[in-house]
DNA sequence: CGGGACGCCTGTGAGC
DNA sequence: TGCTCACAGGCGTCCC
């Protein structure tokens, strides 16, 4: 599933080869979750700019003249996008985007077609303002310390799971990531996050930032769908510690991985090592 | 108003 | 073997 490090790797993927390229052509398939918001002609001739990532969400920004705005893509649970720089294959019934450029063409290739992609005439403009109005605060930013997120915490009454998923107070992890992030900062993922000191959040927010990093360096994860630009998959999942581990031993304890639900989704970890 | 439930989607695989 | 059905989940929206 396209968490942080799984868009931060596409991001990467398309900056340097896209930068300076010019919009020759748009196609929008049928089945776009929401529509794109602008005649797709208006894009064409238009320069793309320096890709940038906040949260899960990529701005592409698009230039002409005096006419600028961009593109915010979301790549949901099950999208991806490659570039294709030679004669791109024929399209596909889960090709529902494709931004032809002199640098190549971009598709987006989306089976369970909750990802997006919106024009927005800035950033700082709706509707990639409302997008990422609610959003926290990225877990790489240096600004953000364990005393914010400690903070942050304090001021909530969910699970500590159920808020690092929710991302208002800091983004990027999803259903795997927050699972090995509280694995590895020995959490129990049921624990209120009211209660968590802020020792604690120092560790959590240690195993957040290395557990991140250390998928990123391994290309994201490929569960089933995810890709990176030029088709390949990721190699963090092999080193997922209580993810879709349900019953298998711990890589520390041995004891069987449990599976319980956190407002309907799987969350996983191990009863020994993780307390609350 | 916080937080949980639900809906959006479709491919996959377990189970009958 | 072939069918049904639960499940996967990011995130907007709704409702308690």
């Amino acid at each position: 599933m396209p968490e942080l490090p799984e868009v931060e790797v596409t991001r990467i993927g398309l900056a340097d080869r896209l930068r300076g390229a010019r919009v020759r052509a748009v196609h929008v398939g049928a089945s776009l979750r929401w529509p794109l918001g602008v005649a797709v002609r208006s894009l064409h001739d238009m320069e793309i700019g320096d890709l940038v990532r906040r949260g899960k969400y990529i701005w592409m920004p698009l230039a002409a003249g005096r006419r600028s705005g961009g593109l915010l893509w979301h790549l949901g649970m099950s999208g991806s996008l490659r570039l294709h720089e030679h004669a791109p294959p024929p399209r596909g019934r889960h090709d529902h985007f494709e931004l032809v450029s002199s640098a190549g063409t971009l598709r987006l290739t989306d089976p369970r077609r909750f990802g997006a992609v919106l024009w927005s005439d800035a950033l700082d403009a709706d509707p990639a303002r409302k997008l990422l109005a609610g959003l926290g605060a990225e877990p790489f930013d240096p600004r953000f310390t364990a005393r914010a997120l400690h903070a942050g915490c304090k001021q909530r009454r969910a699970s500590i799971k159920a808020v690092l998923l929710a991302g208002d107070i800091v983004v990027g992890a999803g259903n795997i990531y927050a699972c090995e992030a509280l694995y590895r900062a020995g959490i129990d993922p049921r624990t209120r996050c009211q209660r968590l000191s802020l020792a604690r959040c120092e560790r959590l927010l240690d195993a957040l930032r290395e557990v991140l990093s250390r998928a990123l360096a391994q290309g994201g994860s490929t569960l089933r769908d995810f890709r990176d630009v030029h088709g390949g998959a990721g190699g963090f999942q092999a080193s997922a510690c209580v993810y879709g581990r349900e019953g298998q031993p711990c890589v520390h304890c041995g004891t069987p991985v449990r599976r319980v639900l956190q407002a309907q989704r799987s969350t996983f970890f191990c009863p020994r090592c993780q307390t609350r």
